[in-house]
DNA sequence: CTTGTTTTGCACAGATCAGTGCATAACTCA
DNA sequence: TGAGTTATGCACTGATCTGTGCAAAACAAG
């Protein structure tokens, strides 16, 4: 059924428990496994991703997976995380440079539409696709939710002062409404991607709303 | 537990089946029981709403359910096509009446974001919801969602398109671009709305969305 | 090799899931 | 009232769910 072989202990063994009488070493690397189980909840969903979908994503036995990642819904909120950090060091980036011009906001977009050509991208953003899922009613669930919004909106806020103060935006621009615009944006590319919306159609999505600081 | 009680055959009896000799009727309406059922998925959506949270949302004992509606599936099926026609009565209605101009998306876009004042109309669309969801790789749920967004999109193409034909548009408005771009506004609004983004948020965007035709 | 520690596989518990068989209730019509 | 028909309540099935107890496996260190 599910293997558990990988390659025991590949590279240096990483001091993962500081216990002065080592014992059997674990099977596997913290940082795939939750890769993997990411790309899991990203297919199916918390809420119908099982543990026999996480065994087989992951290649680990469930005693496994509960010893080092507790039980299923604190997995899931390491992965979040996860999730917010790969996002932004992949999308977000460009908007968090610092000179960065209102081509980042281009940049951001055209990075979402680009996803949506790779299976993967196709899945959607973790965030987006848990927000209409009942675990978002859970506290910690909604605070990370809230916490990528947040970072997204404070990003394109940036952007777009200092494009202001710049000159490239007329100084009547409600910056914070611009802000709020491509927030939704965002959000909606990922959606249709996630629904399966052509290319076309994102591209079609992210020029217009390019239009709107051009 | 849960009552079956309702009012017996309100109003007048339809002729529900077309037997000769009529035996018990049923307790419930179907409009009524569906509308109930509307509501638990679209809080819970598709694959966490239980037969038991049927049943209790709907007030009948599984049995009626599956001899009235058939199997979860189906049901769901049936549900999503009340929630086409529902969604459509109350926020395309502008889009699709005969004479409509620009001003009919200002008002699909301001009746969502009046829509997310209320706790109902914070569970999002079913359709948008759904689309997220594991079953939406059956193919008969797919055709439902792909129905609705073309109806969408053909609604805001037919109004930019006599807009522009009148010259409320310059000729060299891409319609179709137009289009998919408001399509992707309005799956914004719905999630963000069900992810809980304030009022103000929604605001902000469907006022910089509509600025792309003023 | 022995001892100590952690990981892992397996089987199980208890809950919940969708769906069904069947007896009976409830009604129409004659 | 009685016969015919449908709706409903209840209990049940088999599958699947999350989570756990326990013993054996696998390693480190002495």
């Amino acid at each position: 059924m599910h293997r558990a072989v990988h390659n025991l202990n590949q590279g240096q063994d990483r001091p993962i428990v500081s216990t002065l009488n080592m014992a059997r070493p674990r099977q596997f690397d913290d940082q795939e496994v939750r890769m993997s189980a990411l790309q899991a909840f990203l297919r199916d969903g918390y809420g119908e991703t099982s543990l026999n979908t996480l065994e087989t994503a992951t290649g680990l036995g469930r005693r496994s997976l509960y010893n080092s990642f507790g039980d299923k819904q604190t997995l899931f909120l390491q992965i979040l995380q996860d999730f917010r950090a790969l996002a932004a060091q992949r999308y977000l980036a460009p908007l968090e440079e610092p000179g960065a011009s209102l081509e980042a906001i281009a940049g951001v977009l055209g990075a979402l539409v680009e996803a949506a050509n790779t299976e993967e991208g196709r899945w959607g953003c973790l965030i987006c696709n848990t927000a209409r899922e009942p675990i978002a009613r859970d506290p910690a669930v909604a605070q990370q939710i809230q916490l990528y919004f947040s970072r997204v909106e404070r990003g394109f806020t940036r952007v777009l002062t200092t494009a202001q103060s710049q000159g490239d935006l007329p100084p009547e621009a409600n910056i914070a409404s611009l802000a709020h615009f491509y927030l939704g944006i965002l959000v909606t590319l990922c959606v249709l991607g996630r629904a399966g919306a052509p290319i076309d159609t994102l591209q079609d999505i992210a020029g217009e709303a390019l239009q709107r600081i051009r």
